[in-house]
DNA sequence: AGCCAGGCTGCGA
DNA sequence: TCGCAGCATGGC
């Protein structure tokens, strides 16, 4: 890998990095194409990004601003062409881990990654997308006159209430959400906390909060929390695990890259061909 | 028009 | 403990 800058921003050179599968792949709803230029938010910061010939572009973003946000966010610090070659030696694995080449777990804010998977029960990407906008724009705040909004805290929301929080169009999940703002704002649960205790015990804590059961409660240990052992089950890897593997199947065998195999099982059988 | 969506809760057996 | 209807809304 070859980190360097130029006028337009920093380059992300030979890098396995691919936007396009990392953001396209339902881990993440904040970001969106425009002609080949991927826009969104994070940590409070709005991040543009273009895969370009010399690699991946970081529009007007310094080496300190990647230092400090954009490389752990993109989670540029991981050997996942070493993790590729030894997922793919599993029995099945190889034709996913060849086509998921390139997906990176993005490092997301846990309190906006636990909001982001509780909204996205029993629903269609296009309009978790599009409840998001709509909570960050209700209750979270400008950056910089952008016309983009920050996400917003769990305070805020708690304040807010489940009546305002439908207002968002969440339907059933006002109450969900709402519950989910009280606990973290009166301090029962730390979001942030759950990336240092374990796996496991971040799951059964998540699962306190209303309307949050095993599955998002692994999307977050995943994509918000590090805890890259996870191995979220939703309709795909259920029906992927039906067709191509045994029964007794345990996915644990792939240890703390349970969750980079299921990206995998995932963007193969929802996204290519 | 009608099925389905990166599921979970609450109920009945 | 297991199975399953119901849930709000809207994408396709």
């Amino acid at each position: 890998m070859n980190i360097y800058e130029k006028k337009e921003g920093l380059v992300i050179a030979d890098s396995d990095l691919d936007i396009q599968k990392t953001f396209d792949c339902g881990q993440c709803f904040r970001f969106d194409w425009q002609d080949d230029c991927l826009t969104g938010e994070a940590f409070g910061k709005v991040l543009n990004m273009q895969s370009t010939e010399d690699g991946v572009l970081l529009k007007n973003v310094s080496m300190a601003e990647y230092e400090e946000i954009w490389k752990h966010y993109l989670d540029m610090e991981r050997d996942y062409e070493s993790i590729g070659r030894t997922i793919s030696e599993f029995k099945g694995m190889a034709d996913a881990a060849e086509r998921g080449r390139g997906i990176h777990i993005l490092n997301q804010d846990p309190w906006e990654t636990l909001c982001s998977f509780i909204i996205s029960q029993n629903n269609n990407i296009p309009r978790i997308k599009k409840i998001i906008r709509s909570l960050c724009e209700m209750f979270g705040n400008e950056i910089e006159d952008t016309g983009r909004y920050s996400f917003p805290t769990a305070e805020v929301l708690a304040t807010a209430g489940a009546d305002r929080i439908y207002e968002t169009r969440c339907g059933f999940r006002a109450k969900y959400l709402a519950d989910a703002a009280e606990k973290v704002a009166r301090g029962s649960i730390d979001p942030n906390s759950l990336r240092l205790c374990s796996y496991e015990e971040a799951v059964t804590t998540l699962c306190t909060i209303k309307g949050v059961g095993p599955k998002v409660a692994n999307c977050v240990a995943l994509f918000g929390l590090g805890h890259t052992e996870a191995f979220p089950v939703d309709v795909w890897i259920k029906r992927v695990l039906e067709k191509y593997f045994e029964p007794d199947f345990d996915p644990a065998v792939f240890g703390k890259h349970a969750g980079i195999a299921q990206q995998y099982l995932f963007y193969n059988e929802r996204y290519s061909v």
